[in-house]
DNA sequence: GCCAACGTTGGC
DNA sequence: GCCAACGTTGGC
C-alpha cells in the first residue's frame, strides 16, 4: 500500500493509538476491489512511501479490519468527498491496518526494479500508478530477503 | 460505444 | 517543475 510520507508515513502510523489507522481516501476501483474482496484479517502488507525523496518499501503492516465503507466519502468537507457515495450505497471501501514493524532500511523502488525475481511485481510494471497492489508469497519473501 | 479532453499519479 | 501513463468524464 502506497502513501506519501508528507501526508501519512510509517511513523504517523506508529504514533496512532493502537498503532492502527483506517486506510481512507482510495478512489480507484481496482484498489477498492482489492480492499473489498482480497484483503483478509491478518494479511501482511508492505508500507510503501511514494512521491518522496527515496521512494520504496519502509515497513510492514497487518490487516486488522476487513473492507468496510470509507466514511470520508460522505463528508463534504473531506478532501476525498464523493457525492455519488452515500450510506445506503457506499461506493468506496477501506480497511484498517496496524503497524507491525519498520524495516531496518528502505528497500528502494530503484532496487526493486533491478531484481530479476521481481519482474512480475505489479509495482515495477510499466506505468503502474495503483495505490494498492498485490504481492505474491514468493515476491514477499524475496523482497524481505533483500532487507 | 467511441474518443478527445481533462485531471491525477508519481518518478525523476 | 516536468511529463509519461494512466483513469475518468461527457459529448456525440
Amino acid at each position: 500500500m502506497k502513501s506519501e510520507p508528507d501526508t501519512f508515513g510509517i511513523n504517523d502510523l506508529y504514533n496512532k493509538p493502537n498503532q492502527t489507522e483506517h486506510w481512507d481516501g482510495v478512489r480507484n476501483y481496482q484498489a477498492r476491489n482489492m480492499m473489498r474482496d482480497d484483503m483478509k484479517l491478518g494479511d501482511r502488507v508492505f508500507f510503501y512511501h511514494s512521491n518522496c525523496e527515496m521512494p520504496g518499501i519502509v515497513g510492514i503492516m497487518e490487516i486488522v479490519k476487513e473492507g468496510y465503507p470509507d466514511f470520508s466519502a460522505f463528508d463534504p468537507d473531506d478532501k476525498h468527498f464523493d457525492p455519488k457515495s452515500d450510506h445506503e450505497h457506499p461506493r468506496w471501501m477501506m480497511v484498517d491496518v496496524k503497524y507491525v514493524r519498520t524495516l531496518s532500511r528502505t528497500i528502494t523502488l530503484k532496487e526493486l526494479k533491478h531484481q530479476e525475481e521481481l519482474a512480475g511485481l505489479a509495482l515495477v510494471r510499466r506505468g503502474n500508478r495503483l495505490s494498492i497492489m498485490p504481492v505474491s508469497k514468493g515476491e514477499w519473501e524475496f523482497i524481505l530477503s533483500l532487507e
